[in-house]
DNA sequence: GCGGTGATGCCACTGAGCGGCAGCAGATCC
DNA sequence: GGATCTGCTGCCGCTCAGTGGCATCACCGC
């Protein structure tokens, strides 16, 4: 790069591109020397791009000096086909899901190897999931990423099982064996179940979303009581083969 | 800028994201082609970058050689507290009326001297509105675009003025004076409205988002029988006032 | 007043980025 | 089938935009 760059191969683009990257649902507000040192530049270097990019309305600069992701750049990123043509499919289903069970519908695609929250949709009584909207959930502790795991390639398992299972509570399915049986029951019922595998006292039912035998995404319900997850599958699985047909 | 650069005072940065700004609610599948003569930029130059950003999964490229917004660019923009808060607060409520009263519900926000829609929820049955997620209105022409200017600073709708009024419609409003006495009125009743002065054939109710006094957005619905809006302003506005007491 | 933390401004150096151009692949027409 | 067109890909020499260290400034708590 251009001047007394330190390590080469760094583009302007990627410094600037490392800087939204510092952005995630726990980190929504950040000072300057905070995104400096999260994502690895100078301090002058992370500062002139983050006043251009506040210029642009794709940051906005809060009184306090943090800033946070603006209007920009929230009008280009909700563009996104695939996010929003399944967001628009499901958002109707996921509520009539949510008022007929109280509880919390979201719904998710396939980021990498692991799942992407694209929408959540919670009563006021629901349990409250640490996901949000524009998180990321691992594939072998939920029922959605079961249910994408199951109804993608098999390269995905492979490459999930290479990277490691993460345990995330005592209940969490950590060996490959087992995790490999289970998405063979997922990919012959249509439906995964997640029994305290990611949140200790949550338990979730989820279902895929295909369109014209493509994999789309994935929709789930979490409830706190255990008994009532049987009795969910069937809405799930209804509501995951409309949202499928609605779909592009 | 580094090399032969034509234009002076253009930074990397600015180019990257004069790319995004090439995407919009009509445009969410561009070329490469398509992409450098929108954002003025070489080929070249054009190419590069987009190459970058679609590395970083900022950009996605489909089989036929069109570019769309890809998944780390919605999951950074989804990030925008002002956006989500609203959105999270508004859903709701948005639902209910929608539900209600069968017909497009939106909330948007402003967005320099235009409305941002932020939201929208419609039935099936309901009246197909240009807008969609993303896209803007102008403030002149729009029920929720009024609320946004009557309860903003003075300032905003000087701007405005100074901007030039755009007729939409044959009923769209584009005398000075006419606007500022609407506004009166839509400060005093809390309530604006706008007949076909938008959208030939739709009528639209809308009442400002208000928490703690300053003004987050505004919610309107848009319905198409004339006789039907002004038993559905008082809706409107106790969802509003249910709104602005919920958002931070 | 004094030390600590974090934002701001300046500046000399240099390689990253620039864009023109040639080449190539696929479609369309006659 | 070959001529033409359109749009993507890859190369390369030139040079100034971008870099990051450092000094300064503003604010806060003690």
């Amino acid at each position: 790069m251009a001047g007394n760059t330190g390590v080469a191969g760094s583009s302007v683009s990627s410094r600037l591109l490392a800087i939204l990257d510092c952005f995630d649902p726990a980190h929504t507000e950040l000072t300057l020397t905070e995104i400096a040192a999260r994502s690895g530049l100078p301090l002058s270097t992370a500062r002139r791009l983050i006043v251009e990019l506040t210029n642009w309305n794709g940051l906005e600069r809060l009184v306090d000096n943090r800033y946070r992701i603006g209007i920009n750049l929230w009008r280009i990123g909700v563009l996104a086909p695939r996010q929003r043509d399944l967001r628009e499919a499901a958002l109707p289903l996921m509520h009539d899901l949510c008022a007929a069970t109280g509880e919390t519908v979201q719904v998710v695609v396939l980021d990498g190897l692991e799942a992407l929250c694209v929408e959540k949709v919670a009563a006021e009584t629901a349990v409250r999931t640490a996901t949000e909207v524009g998180g990321r959930l691992p594939l072998n502790a939920t029922a959605v990423g079961k249910c994408l795991l199951a109804f993608s390639p098999r390269d995905l398992l492979l490459h999930v099982l290479e990277a490691g299972l993460q345990r995330q509570t005592g209940y969490t399915i950590v060996q490959p064996g087992r995790l490999t049986r289970q998405l063979r029951q997922v990919r012959s019922s249509g439906v995964a179940y997640s029994h305290e595998e990611m949140t200790l006292g949550a338990v979730s039912v989820a279902a895929p979303i295909l369109s014209g035998g493509i994999l789309k995404g994935a929709i789930g319900i979490v409830v706190r009581a255990p008994g009532r997850v049987d009795s969910l599958a069937a809405a799930v699985k209804t509501a995951s083969l409309s949202i499928g047909r609605t779909v592009s």
